[in-house]
DNA sequence: TCTGGGGTCCTAGGACCC
DNA sequence: TCTGGGGTCCTAGGACCC
């Protein structure tokens, strides 16, 4: 009998890559994707090209951001139903190298590989990958997903990499503690000013003085991060949703009250087409606003019960947008709802 | 740098009940 | 009377991820 490995499976640039796949044109340019192209509006980078990352542009960051960075930049409207396309090839793809697989994202899936040669194994998804769709993916290879997650990172781009105990502390002791999957920028600061600055640290702290400060779940997790320890369970088991929501920046701030709640009830409209195609009832309806400058908030409340109706979810996100503070200038609107959860196991 | 959209899970406080 | 302890639900916000 050969190992079990989580391989881990991430697209290179997949946003930027499916353009310059369909527009030959843009290969070897710097290609920024987000919003809706026009880099005067309000939105953010969601993928730029490696060309247009040597500018210094990043995801997330905002469109005019990365103009000034690179006016000579090719701005492309974020295009949804093409990259799902493209995605759904991609998984096919890899279904059809008959391993379990757990997708994660648009471009991102776990696969659950039983083999004797992870590496030759990664050699082929990213074959399989390039023949499927011409697009370019790197591979991590680990004894469970945090592993392999983040060997992909050291993959990238068009790599492959093995990160396992044996030698997780070498590769990881002495990086920063946001290295880990989980850790961000905000609780990797915390981490430094309670003298936790890298994954050794971390791995050494006590779980009790990190519940004191993250909580009794999230404070003990991490030092398991920092050890490596995480699920090397590969899944196909469909997701089933939490809740689903709509959300709107616009691109003046609304003062109106009636357009405000001409938009709340606009999102809610939309918000229930989402629930019908769940097929599931909400329970809970939650609002939100972000204030101009940049402040938000959000209101919720529980149903009287669980509705599919399109009125009763309109007429509470209505009711719960009184809530909020009115007179203020909105900058975004949100409605999401939510399921009841699923039971466990 | 003037900061998207769609999600998940955790935390903590208050209400309420026994 | 001057004060408990546990459980559950509701709500708001924080952090993180893709």
């Amino acid at each position: 009998m050969t190992g079990g490995w989580v391989l881990h499976v991430d697209l290179d640039q997949f946003l930027a890559a499916v353009e310059q796949a369909r527009h030959p044109e843009l290969r070897g340019k710097p290609v920024v994707i987000g919003g809706n192209g026009d880099p005067t509006e309000r939105a953010v980078v969601a993928t730029a090209s490696y060309e247009a990352r040597e500018f210094g542009i990043q995801s997330g960051m905002p469109l005019r951001t990365a103009a000034k960075r690179c006016p000579e930049a090719i701005f492309l409207p974020s295009d949804a139903p093409a990259y799902e396309e493209v995605s759904e090839r991609v998984m096919a793809a890899l279904r059809g190298l008959d391993v379990v697989v757990e997708v994660i994202g648009w471009d991102e899936a776990f696969l659950g590989v039983r083999t004797g040669d992870p590496e030759a194994f990664a050699a082929l998804v990213r074959d399989t990958v390039r023949e499927a769709t011409g697009l370019s993916c790197s591979v991590g290879i680990g004894d469970n997903k945090l592993r392999a997650k983040i060997a992909t990172g050291f993959a990238k781009p068009a790599g492959i990499y093995r990160l396992t105990r044996d030698n997780w502390v070498e590769v990881m002791a002495d990086r920063p503690t946001d290295a880990l999957w989980g850790i961000g920028g905000k609780t990797s600061r915390k981490l430094a000013e309670m003298g936790v600055g890298t994954v050794a640290q971390l791995a050494r702290s006590s779980p009790e003085t990190l519940a004191a400060r993250f909580g009794p779940r999230m404070g003990p997790w991490y030092r398991t991060l920092a050890l490596g320890a995480g699920d090397p369970e590969v899944t196909a088991t469909p997701w089933i949703a939490r809740s689903r929501s709509r959300e709107t920046t616009f691109q003046r701030n609304l003062t109106e009250p009636g357009q405000i709640s001409e938009q709340v009830a606009a999102l809610a409209r939309r918000v229930t087409q989402d629930v019908l195609d769940e097929g599931r009832p909400a329970v809970r309806v939650a609002v939100k606003v972000r204030f101009a400058p940049f402040i938000t908030q959000t209101r919720s409340m529980t149903l009287p019960e669980p509705t599919t109706s399109a009125g009763d979810i309109e007429r509470a996100a209505l009711t719960v947008l009184e809530k909020f503070e009115s007179g203020r200038p909105v900058r975004l609107l949100g409605v999401r709802a939510e399921f009841e959860p699923p039971p466990e196991d």
